[in-house]
DNA sequence: TTGTATGCGTTATCAC
DNA sequence: GTGATAACGCATACAA
């Protein structure tokens, strides 16, 4: 094929010039008679000419066409349908999505971050995974538009949020767990670096404070997003003297290692252990038995996220911060202890 | 912040030429005194200098940095998870991938294609959806090197294959419950347009051809990847007048709802119906009776693919078919009928 | 309505 | 060792 054909070849093919050829590519861009337009049309198809986004991207003409996707883990299935419909929102926009996984270490999301810097996207969006604050600032003062979803940074200037309101969320979990009599509330958390697992701690604490119960911080474990330390969490609340009836899993990765643990223990939930969990992976329907959980409603944060990251540069002087509505599902998962 | 420092900022910043800036950001591209290097990189260093990829791929020097993957649908566990590991082997590499998803949908995988194309990704690993040969073969005809993964296309001449045995992993779904005593088992698997419905379906016939059982192609249901026609071939299959008393479910995406029919109707498993199921999400092991399933090496399907992807051209005219070997897990959902 | 010329940021080929 | 300068493919003022 020797290199496929530019503006140039085409040009010729239909004796005109580039610039005939650039104004029929990108319609109203300037006149072109009917005519002309077809011979150049006729070249463009049998050439099989094709634009080349770099050279646009030099002009820099127009608005951005390509969005960072920097996720912690697209093996988490929440992370996975997040991205799913980021590309969906996205390419509705004729944006097209570069994904970076970080799987959690700030060193790989340091990396990820140059890509992007030196790729001038038109946004971010990310799962911050460690306060890299300086990293994230680089990229804002390149007039990128960073986008926090699901969890975010507060180092970050300008740099917008989309989560559902953790705080609000944790407080239904135990609200509820309470009101079917349990005292003892276990809660797994992500890292008390990570805003998530911070923000969702402290629904429930306030929850016990208002509730006049007794809170007990060897019943709340902070594990990493990664790995399999849900499970040691379990088994070490468990081990406890005296030991949760309930359990809030506020961690999206970590509930299949806490529910493995437990179908090992021969635990029996809910009969000897209620069961809350921060997911709605379609499984968590077939568990048996099916569990309590708490939905994310992943298209709004694609939705917000895409629509924030897109935006024109005036928001950088407004950062948002947009909480959307998580959904609880009582199954059964969750019972009288 | 007026737009960042280009090359010919750094120069002017460190008094020296666009050339010599260069030739310190490509190591090995030229001799560069020690002292003059330092002074370039303080520079560069003081302005927060990123050389622009745009630029970079316009001259179009060196390797891909670019690889496209169109999967049919990320929201499938099985290509979440895919889509992962494909990230991490191109980064090690240094290349950024660009996930399209085309929801099974021909005519969003003609426009990822397009995409991809005005792009001149390196290369572009894919689901094929449909038969788009045109497409395909436009973009091989770029010098574009094209994988099909876990399934494949026949008409597009010059692109590589890899998936699994296919035949051979559906065979030993089905010698398995032969064994155990089975003697009308269930299919379902996906399309008969997708090589791998196919492929799947036939290693399936050949097995019971060779046990000299009877083939009664009313057992065998083709659904599409996405929606959730699992779940009615499910109940037609326990309609028939002489129900299956062992299924395999040959096809990832329609896992889920094939077990949430079977749970509703109040079907046990294994007692009443051995399920296998060809799919590894960690929920097959904490479903009760835990389930028995091909599980399919992802991370080798990613590392050739990849590899393959970013080859030299040379290969284009020698395209390969790599098979990688899946691996049976026989657990709780299967027993004697 | 069409064509010419210039620049986008980078690399590479030369002279110096 | 270093520095002009010509591409790369495209868009776009401006001239014709």
């Amino acid at each position: 094929m020797a290199g496929s054909a530019t503006i140039r070849d085409v040009a010729s093919a239909a004796g005109v010039s580039i610039a005939v050829v650039s104004r029929v590519i990108n319609p109203g861009s300037g006149p072109v008679r009917a005519e002309t337009r077809d011979r150049v049309l006729a070249a463009i198809e049998q050439l099989a000419y094709r634009p080349r986004t770099a050279a646009r991207e030099l002009k820099q003409t127009g608005a951005a066409t390509t969005l960072g996707l920097v996720l912690a883990d697209v093996t988490n299935p929440f992370f996975a349908r997040l991205a799913d419909r980021v590309v969906w929102e996205a390419r509705s926009r004729g944006v097209q999505v570069l994904l970076m996984t970080t799987q959690e270490d700030p060193h790989l999301e340091e990396e990820a971050l140059a890509t992007l810097v030196s790729r001038r996207v038109g946004g971010v969006i990310a799962t911050p995974t460690a306060t890299n604050p300086d990293s994230w600032t680089r990229l804002r003062q390149l007039d990128t538009n960073v986008v926090f979803v699901d969890r975010s940074l507060d180092d970050v200037p300008g740099a917008h949020t989309v989560s559902i309101d953790n705080v609000r969320s944790a407080r239904q979990a135990t609200e509820h767990l309470i009101d079917l009599g349990h005292r003892r509330i276990g809660f797994i958390s992500g890292p008390e670096s990570s805003s998530t697992g911070r923000a969702r701690a402290a629904g429930h604490r306030a929850v016990l404070a208002e509730r006049g119960l007794e809170r007990d911080d060897a019943l709340v474990r902070h594990v990493p997003f990664r790995g399999e330390q849900g499970g040691d969490a379990v088994g070490a609340l468990l081990a406890l003297p005296e030991p949760p009836t309930a359990l809030v899993v506020a961690n999206t990765a970590q509930v299949v290692a806490a529910l493995r643990r437990l179908r090992l223990r021969g635990t029996a939930v809910p009969a000897d252990l209620s069961v809350v969990v921060f997911d709605d992976d379609p499984w968590t329907e077939l568990f048996e038995p099916a569990l309590t959980i708490i939905r994310q409603p992943i298209a709004m944060l694609a939705a917000h996220s895409v629509e924030l990251a897109l935006a024109e540069q005036a928001s950088a002087a407004d950062p948002r911060s947009i909480a959307v509505e998580a959904e609880f599902v009582p199954r059964g998962s969750t019972s009288t202890p």
